[in-house]
DNA sequence: CAGGTC
DNA sequence: CCTGG
């Protein structure tokens, strides 16, 4: 996939060269995944993943493991036992309406929270971003890596602030001086679709890697400026 | 301002 | 709008 991806765009091809172990996109468990990305929205790494464990306490506890304990991800109706109070004190700011809503949302759901995500699986991508921004909480980015993470939706694309930027600096230059409105989201994702195909949103994984200052990229590829030992950008 | 949303 | 860097 990566031959084909690398063969379709140069940028890709580039990249490829100079992340180091590849990367994976996973199929994580809707409820799982829903949650923590209802943690992210205008949001760091750091405070998600801490915000994130807090809410697995709330799960069964599975072991310790080199020192660290596991718990199973809770439950809906686990989840409908943490209140807004708690949710706040453990960090979660305004998000922890969102959460309490989207907990209730999904417990009214006619078979269950679970179920209803299940049944998203078979619909079309624009009907399970549809479908998911309906929750408290959930725009359409946040709805778009639930559906490529967790609802088998490989060509969603999660489109942030990073994204924008490698579409307005690759795909779509004409529109560099616009501000993200979502009325282009759709842009931004049917140029990455235009571009991959069907697995776009595994594409877009690996380019929104190499657009972070991560060691996972060897290389300072990206078209973010960087400094030379002699303090000159480039 | 940060991997948005109301 | 919450909160931390």
């Amino acid at each position: 996939m990566w031959q084909d991806f690398s063969f379709s765009d140069i940028r890709f091809a580039e990249l490829a060269q100079h992340v180091d172990g590849g990367a994976r996109v996973l199929k994580q468990n809707p409820v799982e995944c829903l949650f923590q990305f209802l943690c992210s929205s205008n949001n760091n790494i750091k405070r998600i993943e801490k915000m994130v464990s807090s809410m697995e306490r709330f799960g069964d506890f599975l072991g310790n493991v080199g020192g660290f304990d596991f718990y199973k991800f809770p439950s809906i109706d686990r989840l409908s036992c943490i209140s807004e109070q708690q949710l706040r004190d453990a960090g979660f700011g305004y998000r922890a309406k969102f959460v309490v809503g989207t907990v209730k949302a999904l417990q009214e759901k006619p078979g269950g929270g679970e179920h209803w995500l299940d049944s998203l699986r078979k619909m079309e991508l624009c009907s399970v971003v549809r479908e998911l921004c309906t929750l408290p909480g959930v725009g359409p980015k946040v709805a778009s890596c639930v559906a490529l993470f967790s609802l088998d939706q490989h060509h969603a694309i999660p489109v942030d602030t990073h994204v924008w930027q490698i579409a307005t600096r690759y795909y779509i230059p004409e529109l560099a001086d616009a501000k993200l409105a979502p009325k282009l989201f759709s842009r931004v994702s049917d140029a990455f679709v235009a571009k991959f195909g069907k697995y776009a949103g595994w594409a877009q994984t690996l380019l929104f890697i190499g657009e972070l200052p991560s060691p996972k990229t060897k290389k300072p590829t990206g078209g973010k400026k960087c400094k030379n030992d002699n303090n000159e950008t480039y």
